[in-house]
DNA sequence: CGCCCCATGCGCGAAACTGCGTAGGGCTTG
DNA sequence: CAAGCCCTACGCAGTTTCGCGCATGGGGCG
């Protein structure tokens, strides 16, 4: 149960405008073994995350977040990387001096990890802070698979993946060959390729792939 | 994208010691023409939950809840559904006065739908509702799929179970009968079965059936 | 003119699916 | 005890489908 190795030691993001703060928690999480990385502005961070070369953190990472904060709020950043669909990756746990119960809700509500009001006990903080890169780990894991299909899938002809479609819904090939008005051959020609393309041996894995790492084949 | 009709008539139960609110939060939805039905405290909820027949609600519903009651608090109620598997059949909105802002995160990290400051907006709170009782649809439709396979799947023969596994996860026969130590006119004898009684024409079909509506087979 | 995509035909061997028949072990019931 | 039923297991034979290699042809594209 513990991160996989192959994703990358984990860091966790501090993204707070009072120093103070930043130090300290950089402090504490070092006194827990976990790398931290301070930001004094949602716009450091963002100007941050620009100069990363892949869209999502290649490492488990996690998000402390001060709400109350000038120009940028935690909240917009969050709205931002929401939109971004970073979420899953890059849990948000949320810090606020004087919460009040419908951002708190709404922020939840709306994927993030935590909200937690200062002052805050540093065990309960470090320990979520672990769980939530415990899940950006998952997160990451899952990503990949969904990128590798992905990838596979961008691969195929257009033809192809109409083939696909039909062989995922379990039709045998010759009422491909009716549906598509084309002969059993070329659809057995087209399944042989996107088995192929697609890394699998049967129609089941390729079912089975699809449906766990391919968000947007799902049912219509 | 309305409710589906077979689910039958969307109601609402409210749970609040205080008739008050209890009278007014069923006017105001009989207003928006949206059943309701109250309950003075957990014990006579959970009393009145206890004489329908099936575990979960058969018609789209949700659980308007005050947190703070005598005996039995909200939050207590709404933990025991939660360890039902209610919530998602079965969405709960909080209601509350003096909300804090680490139970409310708590309770909706925990599954709750929304939990709602008093005084509230009465045209936001039916919204709610009304979102509530959509999820709550969807969900039922979700169980019930879910309940077909089971179903289903509790009919299979150990046995049957057993080639059934191998056969989702894209083994050709020959290799299951090699697998299972029997001959391949037996797998096939088993494998017809399983089509038969799992109502499905293809091992893809079993396939997608099993992904969608089977938690217990997801990737171990 | 090569190169790629799509489409198709032919044919062979392998695998799958089906129907029909057989058979032993275990459990229930008259 | 015997009869009946279910589960498991197999064989044979026939039909269908699959997988694949080999060969052909047309339509874009650089």
């Amino acid at each position: 149960m513990s991160l996989d190795p192959t994703l990358g030691i984990p860091v966790v993001y501090l993204v707070d405008d009072e120093d103070v703060v930043r130090d300290a928690l950089a402090w504490l999480l070092r006194s827990r073994r976990l790398l931290s990385e301070g930001f004094a502005s949602a716009e450091a961070f963002e100007a941050f995350l620009a100069t990363r070369p892949a869209p999502w953190p290649t490492a488990p990472s996690c998000l402390v977040l001060d709400v109350r904060m000038p120009v940028t709020s935690g909240l917009v950043l969050f709205e931002r990387l929401a939109q971004r669909g970073l979420l899953p990756q890059l849990p948000v746990i949320f810090l606020t001096g004087h919460g009040d119960v419908p951002t708190a809700v709404s922020a939840v509500k709306r994927g993030a990890f935590d909200f937690v009001e200062k002052p805050f006990s540093n065990n309960a903080l470090v320990d979520r802070v672990e769980e939530a890169l415990q899940l950006s780990a998952q997160a990451l894991a899952q990503r990949r698979a969904v990128d590798v299909t992905a990838r596979a899938l961008s691969e195929l002809t257009e033809r192809e993946r109409e083939v696909m479609r039909l062989v995922i819904e379990g039709r045998p090939n010759k009422l491909i060959a009716d549906g598509l008005q084309i002969s059993v051959r070329t659809v057995e020609v087209h399944r042989a390729r996107v088995f192929d393309k697609m890394n699998v041996k049967s129609a089941v894995e390729l079912a089975n792939m699809l449906r766990g790492a391919d968000p947007a084949a799902e049912r219509g």
